[in-house]
DNA sequence: AAAATAAGTTAGGTAAGTCTAATATAATTT
DNA sequence: AAATTATATTAGACTTACCTAACTTATTTT
């Protein structure tokens, strides 16, 4: 059982080490936690006592599969509830991530399951980033903006960059959430715009800037 | 803000106060927090000069206003996350508890009220105890067993106190709930049973056990 | 009333997780 | 290559929230 500060360490080599496969400084960890890097090689001792990482003077942390599986989870508990906040408590996409990072700590056998398939078995956050399923393996499609999609191709919509009330409204307006599908049915060259087919039955032109603000997959 | 550890402190002398009235002994405190004397009066030292507690040597501990109040949401967010493992992640009557001793720590501004919209504004918990309002206000309605009703009144479920499976079966065939209504047509005084409507068009006996095993209101 | 028990308090200590300051080592710049 | 800068490490200290042990003060019991 780890406490909340050893998760935060694991989480943050896991991000650091671009899903869990190369070795981190003591400087980026203590950069990406606002902690000096005295705490941080205290703890990573702590750590690889605990064999969630290997650790070695002067060669940088890396998670062993124990911590790769740790840290997976908890990242999947911050992303659920996430979803949980943004869908059900409708929170903003700007506030979710700070509660999420209190609620990522909650500790039960079954919980996060249980809120996975309260939820639908979402496949990614309010943020677009994936969620890893219950066995910690993430979807395999990367995310793109619908700027990046070829014409006559079709595409879902896991999350929004910008989370700017007029960019929100405009969206309304279109039609357009979190799993609504979009075909791209032709690129302008003249200004970058894109026409668009919303949900198989609403056409629509938006502009690249709009294009480049929609995450899908 | 306080720390998890102070809120617990104040969670549990609201607790043995009776509602924040009387003053609380340290070895209550103790007792109930499973901790030492010697901790207990560290603490009060510190909630004292938080101005969340006042206390005296030897005269035991009392919450102030502030102390309260703050008391009140600890144990609305408690009984309120309750209800959400209960009602919507569908963990059992035993199993919540422990999980929402760790949620009611979650601190963000509206999260408690958010929370209580999305259930419905509930006023129980699973267990029948009630859930302070906003504004830290209980129902004011006690909640008793079915058997304390008297005949040709109606009254309302909000909890139960058998959670065996052979019980909550035997409440699904009668068709009885959280928020069922239930009139006490009868009592019988030939072996304590009940004759009940249920939802106002359904008609069962029931025997005392079972009568008792009801909490409403 | 004296002895025994219970409750409250103080003093000093520990572990977790942080810090600062000093030092060592590696990487860059000149 | 020497000097500078960046990074890593060690040592020692602080805070929180606990603890034990010893002592004091009440309250019971005999």
């Amino acid at each position: 059982m780890q406490t909340h500060s050893e998760e935060n360490y694991l989480k943050s080599i896991f991000k650091l080490s671009k899903l869990g496969n190369s070795k981190v400084s003591v400087k980026a960890i203590a950069d990406s936690l606002g902690n000096n890097p005295a705490s941080v090689i205290d703890m990573l001792k702590k750590l690889t006592d605990k064999k969630l990482i290997s650790y070695e003077k002067k060669s940088g942390a890396q998670l062993t599969n124990n911590g790769l599986s740790t840290a997976l989870l908890i990242v999947r508990k911050h992303r659920l509830w996430e979803v949980f906040l943004k869908e059900k408590l409708d929170y903003s996409w700007a506030e979710v991530h700070e509660i999420a990072e209190q609620l990522e700590h909650i500790k039960h056998n079954e919980l996060a399951d249980r809120l996975d398939k309260f939820l639908g078995f979402p496949e990614y956050d309010p943020h677009g980033d994936p969620i890893p399923d219950a066995k910690g393996k993430l979807p395999n499609a990367s995310k793109m903006t619908l700027s990046e999609i070829g014409a006559g191709k079709e595409c879902r919509v896991v999350a929004v960059k910008d989370t700017s009330v007029d960019f929100l409204k405009y969206l309304q307006q279109l039609n357009i959430g979190i799993g609504t599908t979009v075909k791209v049915l032709e690129k302008i060259s003249f200004d970058d715009s894109v026409a668009i087919m919303v949900n198989q039955n609403e056409k629509s032109s938006v502009s690249k800037k709009f294009a480049e603000s929609l995450l899908v997959v």
